[in-house]
DNA sequence: AGCAGGATGAGTCCCGTT
DNA sequence: AACGGGACTCATCCTGCT
C-alpha cells in the first residue's frame, strides 16, 4: 500500500499468507529463492508446514494474535485486493512481477476487465501447470502427487519414468485420499491435500461445471466419470469438515444416510444408561451405536434419530426448506438424503463470487431440492437464470417455492422433468435466448453406485446411474455451443 | 396413504499381522 | 507382499399398523 514498487512484492507475500502460511516463513522463502520461483517457495513452505504440524500442533495459542490474521474466506480478502482498473496498470504490475508480456496480456484478456491481479496470476499459473500436464501425456511419468506422501512432492520435481503397464493400471485406479479433506478447509490453514489437478486444455472455456456423486463407488466408476469429464481428476471431500454430517462424496460432497429407523436402539441405549455400571467398554459401545445409527442426545439418557428439521440444518438448508406444500415426512427424508451438503458446495463455488457480480446463469441438472441454488444464494451470487431439470415432483415444488420466496433478480426459473427431454436443439434454443450458461451443476443418481444398495448396485451402467451420461451429453452441447457463440 | 420397523449383503478400503 | 478381520455405505423391498 505504500508505494507501487513494493506493492507488487507484498502481493506475492499476501498471496502465500492468505494460503495459510506464516508471514515470517513466507518472507524467508522469498528471500531464499526470489519471488519469481513460486514453485520452490511453495515446496519450501509445505516442508515448513509439515515439520510444524508434526512437531507441535497443540501450542497454537502461543502465537501472538498478529501473526494469524489469515482468515481464509473473510472479507479482509476484498479489502486487501488492489484493483488495477486499467488494463495497462495490471499489465505493468504483472510484468514487474516477472511474467512475460505476451502471457500476461493474454491472461488479462481471458480473465476480463473486472479481474484483480491475483486472479490473473492464478490464471497464468494454471496455464503453466496445464502445459506441464500436457508433457506428461507425451512422455509418461508419475502424474499425480500422492497427497499422503508429501515428502515425495516436496523434492524438486524429478521426472521419474514408470513402466507403461503402470500407466494403464493408473487409469483404472483412482485412490480415495485419507482423510478426505479436499484442497483445504476453512479454519484449518495447515490442511492442504489433493489440490485438484490443473485443468487439461480440452476442459478450458465456459461454462464452469460442477459434478457430484458418492465417493465410494464400485471400482473403475470414478475413473470412467473422470475420463468422460475431460480427464479432470475428482476431488474427494468429507463434509464432516464443514458441518456435523460426515459423508464422503466425490467432487466434491456428502449427504445423510437413512437413520430414522431405530426405535429399538434408542430404547436399548436408554436402558443401558439408566443402569449404574457404565464402564469404559459400555460407553464406547454406546458412542459406537450412536454413530452407526446417527442418533443425537435429546435428554437425560435419551437418544433419538434425527428429525427432518435437523437434517435440513445439518445439510445447510434454510429452516423449513423442505417443509409444507403437503410434503410427507418420508418424502422429506428422502429428498434431503439425496441432496448436496450446502456448506461444502458453497465453499467450492465461492470462487465464482467475484466472477459474476452481476449475476450468473445456471443450468442445474438433477436439481433435487436445489442444493446448488441454495449454495449460490448463500454466497450472495445473484441468479439471473436457472434452468432446472428434476424428475421428482415434490422436489420441483420445493425448488419453486424457494425461488418464489427468495425472488431472484431475473425471476426466471424454467423446469424440465426429464434430462432426456432436454434435447440438443432445446439446449441451443435456451442458450440463444439467454446468452449461454455460466455454470452447469448437478449430481447424477447414485442408486446403482451406493454401497447401501443390496438389490441393484449395478454400477455406472445401471438404470438410474447411467443418467450420468446425460450430464456429459448436455455439458458437451453447452460447451460446443458456447464456443460457437464466442466467435 | 403414510409411517415405522426390519431383513436383505457385498464391494471396498483401512489397518494390523504374518 | 499377502492376508484377514473389521467397518462402512446419497438403498430396496416387504410387513403390519394407524
Amino acid at each position: 500500500t505504500s508505494s507501487e514498487a513494493s506493492s507488487s512484492k507484498s502481493k506475492v507475500i499476501d498471496q502465500f499468507i492468505r494460503m495459510g502460511f506464516p508471514e515470517e516463513s513466507v518472507i524467508k522463502a522469498i528471500q531464499d529463492y526470489g519471488e519469481e520461483n513460486i514453485d520452490e517457495i511453495t515446496n519450501t513452505l509445505l516442508n515448513y508446514a509439515e515439520a510444524e504440524s508434526t512437531n507441535n500442533n497443540s501450542n497454537l495459542s502461543d502465537n501472538n494474535g498478529d501473526s494469524n490474521h489469515y482468515s481464509g474466506l473473510s472479507s479482509s480478502d476484498e479489502e486487501n485486493e488492489i484493483n488495477y482498473p486499467h488494463e495497462e496498470g495490471r499489465l505493468q504490475a504483472l510484468i514487474k512481477m516477472g511474467y512475460p508480456r505476451e502471457e500476461a496480456s493474454i491472461a488479462i484478456e481471458r480473465c476480463g476487465e473486472n479481474a484483480g491481479v491475483a486472479e490473473v496470476v492464478d490464471f497464468i499459473f494454471a496455464a503453466q501447470m496445464a502445459r506441464e500436464f500436457d508433457e506428461f501425456y507425451a512422455e509418461p511419468y508419475e502424474p499425480i502427487i500422492n497427497s499422503n506422501k508429501r515428502r515425495a512432492c516436496s523434492e524438486p520435481p524429478t521426472r521419474r519414468r514408470i513402466p507403461n503397464t503402470a500407466m494403464a493400471s493408473d487409469e483404472e485406479l483412482i485412490r480415495l485420499p485419507n482423510p478426505m479433506i479436499g484442497f483445504g478447509v476453512p479454519n484449518e490453514p495447515g490442511l492442504m491435500t489433493q489440490r485438484p489437478v490443473p485443468l487439461p486444455d480440452v476442459a478450458r472455456g465456459p461454462p464452469y461445471f460442477y459434478y457430484e456423486n458418492v465417493a465410494i463407488a464400485p471400482k473403475g466408476v470414478w475413473a470412467k466419470i473422470s475420463s468422460k469429464l475431460y480427464g479432470i481428476k475428482p476431488e474427494f471431500v468429507d463434509s464432516q469438515y464443514f458441518c456435523a454430517a460426515a459423508r464422503k462424496r466425490g467432487y466434491i460432497h456428502k449427504a445423510l444416510p437413512w437413520a430414522e429407523r431405530c426405535a429399538q436402539m434408542t430404547n436399548k441405549i436408554r436402558k443401558v444408561l439408566e443402569k449404574d455400571d457404565k464402564n469404559l467398554f459400555v460407553q464406547k459401545e454406546i458412542i459406537e451405536q450412536c454413530k452407526r445409527w446417527n442418533l443425537v442426545w435429546v435428554g437425560k439418557n435419551k437418544v433419538a434419530p434425527l428429525e427432518p428439521d435437523e437434517i435440513e440444518k445439518l445439510l445447510g438448508f434454510p429452516k423449513d426448506h423442505t417443509r409444507g406444500g403437503g410434503i410427507t415426512k418420508t418424502d422429506r427424508y428422502k429428498s434431503l438424503g439425496n441432496s448436496f451438503q450446502v456448506d461444502t458446495v458453497a465453499y467450492h463455488l465461492s470462487v465464482l463470487k467475484h466472477l459474476f457480480p452481476k449475476g450468473i446463469k445456471v443450468l442445474s441438472l438433477f436439481s433435487g431440492i436445489g442444493g446448488g441454488e441454495v449454495a449460490l444464494r448463500r454466497l450472495q451470487i445473484p441468479m439471473k437464470v436457472i434452468v432446472s431439470v428434476e424428475i421428482s415432483e415434490v422436489n420441483r415444488n420445493i425448488l419453486r417455492s424457494f425461488w418464489e420466496e427468495t425472488k431472484q433478480m431475473g425471476d426466471v426459473l424454467i423446469e424440465f422433468k426429464d434430462v432426456q427431454a432436454l434435447d440438443d436443439h432445446k439446449i441451443e434454443e435456451l442458450m440463444d435466448h439467454y446468452g449461454g450458461f455460466d455454470l452447469v451443476i448437478g449430481g447424477s443418481p447414485c442408486n446403482n453406485l451406493a454401497g447401501a444398495n443390496r438389490v441393484s448396485r449395478t454400477g455406472l451402467e445401471g438404470d438410474q446411474s447411467s443418467l450420468f451420461f446425460e450430464f456429459c451429453r448436455i455439458l458437451d452441447v453447452v460447451r460446443r455451443k458456447a464456443a460457437r457463440m464466442r466467435r
